[in-house]
DNA sequence: GTCTATACAGTGATAGAC
DNA sequence: GTCTATCACTGTATAGAC
């Protein structure tokens, strides 16, 4: 349970980096709300930059694991319906936009996305891309299987995750300020009702 | 032709502030850029936070032009059909985007969002919520003609423009590495066709 | 409206004692 | 691995001459 001096670095950059961005918090400041010289963080990190690094390369692991193996996805497919596995892949997604640390990762993300290319590469590659290629196997095997319309399973995906990542924006700036995100779930859940009608098949 | 200096500051501060964001941006880059010494801004403007205040406020103004009057729809309307309204918008809304200032005012909005509580209200108020109601009556008003398919207005509003926000996302960061922009340019195409055969009657 | 001069707190980072 | 001490530099901002 007890947190190493690292790990409070880590923890401690992300919650400053999140709330202000990263060119706006001091090592001091860091080192401060931990309770320890600057001098001893470089024990830890070579520099502030490294900081960052750690933190983005670590969500983009983190990132990866939350969606199904391809190779099992065949598996998966046999054994429910459309309508279950986007609604399981959309209860996923919600338990991840309530993690505080999910949220910060976000935040940090569209804060940095122009100062950090690796901030761009990974929302560019691991947000939208892998979702994305993910979701149009999905719709390409669903189509063969003859379980929802024949659409182009591109189109799908997009149609289907866009709006997903818009909502997620407005929640967390929501969620940023407290105020209430009834009403940004609620589309949420019409968005998905709608899509399942729309690739039904008649 | 001739810029004042207030004018080149805010120029200058526009085109920082997009790349580095506020806080990595100091008054010292900013007058150099320009030629003149940091104490001849504040003849300027009251502070560095004033320069932000004054870049937000007028993308605000701006940005609450591109749409036309909600008193002058129902001439709109009566004259064109929705696919022409609709790629009437597509139109306006990718001049908007290939706009360098506004892609610059976006930018900072995208970096400043959880620093900048101004930042926030623009982008829930202004962005997404002044499009949506706007949307949401238009659809009000053509399901009522009879023009399209009588599915939820606000809903319709949601399906059509929340994927557009985050294509406008993706295609902001792709232009920032001068990368190439043709595949989201064409989603956003096959979406607005898709999202025309939707709402078309049968 | 621009300049010089100045203030002074904060910045990231290092050397070396313990 | 943490500390003290120190570094050179950059940060915003102001006073007052021209």
């Amino acid at each position: 349970m007890k947190k190493s001096t690292k790990e409070k670095i880590f923890d401690t950059a992300l919650d400053l980096f999140s709330q202000k961005g990263y060119s706006a918090v001091s090592i001091r400041e860091i080192t401060r709300t931990i309770g320890i010289k600057e001098s001893s963080l470089y024990n830890h990190y070579k520099n502030k930059e490294q900081i960052l690094e750690s933190i983005l390369i670590h969500f983009r692991n983190d990132f990866s694991k939350t969606l199904p193996p391809i190779e099992t996805l065949d598996q998966i497919l046999a054994n429910t319906t459309a309508e279950t596995f986007l609604k399981a892949g959309h209860r996923n997604f919600k338990e991840y936009m309530e993690n505080e640390n999910g949220q910060k990762m976000w935040r940090i993300l569209q804060v940095e996305q122009f100062r950090e290319p690796l901030a761009r590469e990974i929302i560019l590659r691991d947000f939208f891309g892998t979702v994305i290629d993910f979701l149009e196997i999905v719709f390409t095997k669903l189509i063969k299987m003859n379980r929802i319309r024949s659409i182009s399973p591109k189109l799908l995906a997009i149609e289907y995750q866009y709006p997903v990542f818009s909502m997620l924006t407005e929640y967390n700036i929501l969620k940023f300020d407290g105020k209430d995100t009834a009403e940004v779930e609620q589309r949420l859940d019409q968005h998905i009702e709608f899509f399942l009608e729309i690739i039904k098949i008649n």
